[in-house]
DNA sequence: GTCTATACGTAGATAGAC
DNA sequence: GTCTATCTACGTATAGAC
C-alpha cells in the first residue's frame, strides 16, 4: 500500500483505539493484527510509540481547527453552535470516550511532547468553547471573561463526563446533561 | 509487618497510583519498590491484579459509604451538603483524579468483576447526589426526579473535569466550576 | 509474611532479506 | 513498504526456601 494512506490508516485506528483502551492499553501488537500487517512495519512508519501517539493528537487537533474554521464563518445563534459543537465532538468519539479525556487521563504515562501536545490540545477546545460562548454574553464586560471561561470548562466537563457515562452504566445521558447546559447559557 | 497493615498499605498504594496513573499503568514492580518489597510478597497479599484491583474498588465504595452516612445524619441545608460533597471528594483524590473517572476511562481493559465493581461505584455516586439534591427540589414532583438526576450527572461531571483540568493545565478551576453548579442548583 | 529464583508471555524496538 | 527473526525489558504469576 503506498505510504500516505497505510499512515493515515495507522493514525485512524490508534485514535479510535485510544478513545476505546487509551494510549497505555494500546499495542503495536494491536494495531498490526488489526490492520493486517506486522508490528516490523508499523515501526517503519512511525518508529516509536510516541511518534504515533503525537500523530493522533495531531489529528484530533485537526479536528477541532476544522470545527472552528466551520463555525466562525457561520451565522448561527449561540444555542446552535454549542448544539452543533455537542453532536459533533460526540459524533467524533465514536464509541468510545473523547480522546482528549483518554489523554488526559493517561497524562502522566505519557511522554513530555505528547503531554504538552494535550496541554494544547485541552486549551485549544477551551478557546473554542469561550469563542462560541462570548457571542451570546451580554452582562457586564468585567464579569463576562470570567464567567464564560467557567461555563467553557463546565460545558466540556459535561460532554466527556456524558460519554463516561454512556459507556460505563450503558445509558445516553446526554440529552439530560444538555437540557443542564442550555438553562446555564440562557442565564 | 502483621497481614491486615500490610494489606491495607497496600490497597492504599495501589489506590494512589490508580488515581496517578490509571489501573493498566500500575504494575507489582512500581508497589513492591515504592514499599520496599518484593514482587512475591504483594502477590501473597494479592493472588492476582484483578484481586487488588477489586479490593481498590471496594475501598472506594467504603469512603462513599462513610460519606453518606454522615451526611444523612445532618441538618445541612442542600448547598452545603453540596459543597461538603465536593470538598470531601477533592481531598480524596490528592494530587491525582477521581479515582472512578480513572477506572471509568479504562474500563474496556478491566476485568470483568471489575467492571461490575466500577459501573457499582458509579451508580452509588450518582444515588448519593440524588439523595442530596432531591432535597432541594420543590418543583413539580413529575418532574422532579429526571430533572434531579440530569443535575446529579451534571455536578459529578463538573468535578471530575475540574481535576482532569487541574492537573492538565495546572489550573484549579473548581472555584469558578462550583459557581456555575450552584446557579443550576438554585433554579 | 517475605524472600530468591524463575517461568512465561507480551511490549517496544531493531537488523537485514525481499 | 513489508516481511522474518531477534533482542531486551518488563509484567504477571508461581515454587519453594527461610
Amino acid at each position: 500500500m503506498e505510504k500516505e494512506n497505510r499512515k493515515t490508516q495507522i493514525v485512524d485506528l490508534a485514535l479510535q483505539l485510544i478513545r476505546e483502551k487509551g494510549y497505555v492499553a494500546i499495542s503495536y501488537d494491536d494495531l498490526s493484527k488489526q490492520l493486517g500487517v506486522t508490528k516490523a512495519s508499523i515501526h517503519y512508519h512511525f518508529e516509536k510509540k510516541e511518534d504515533l501517539g503525537v500523530a493522533v493528537t495531531e489529528r484530533i487537533g485537526q479536528n477541532l481547527e476544522s470545527f472552528l474554521s466551520s463555525i466562525t464563518k457561520s451565522a448561527m445563534t449561540v444555542e446552535e453552535k454549542l448544539k452543533q459543537y455537542t453532536v459533533r465532538q460526540i459524533a467524533f468519539c465514536g464509541e468510545g470516550i473523547c480522546p482528549i479525556s483518554s489523554l488526559q487521563s493517561d497524562f502522566l504515562s505519557l511522554p513530555d511532547l505528547m503531554k504538552q501536545k494535550v496541554k494544547e490540545l485541552s486549551q485549544f477546545e477551551l478557546k473554542i468553547l469561550i469563542t462560541i460562548l462570548t457571542e451570546g454574553h451580554n452582562k457586564d464586560v468585567d464579569q463576562a471573561a470570567e464567567e464564560v471561561e467557567a461555563l467553557a470548562y463546565t460545558v466540556l466537563s459535561c460532554i466527556k463526563g456524558a460519554l463516561q457515562y454512556k459507556r460505563t452504566l450503558g445509558k445516553d445521558v446526554l440529552p439530560q446533561i444538555l437540557n443542564q447546559l442550555n438553562r446555564l447559557v440562557q442565564l
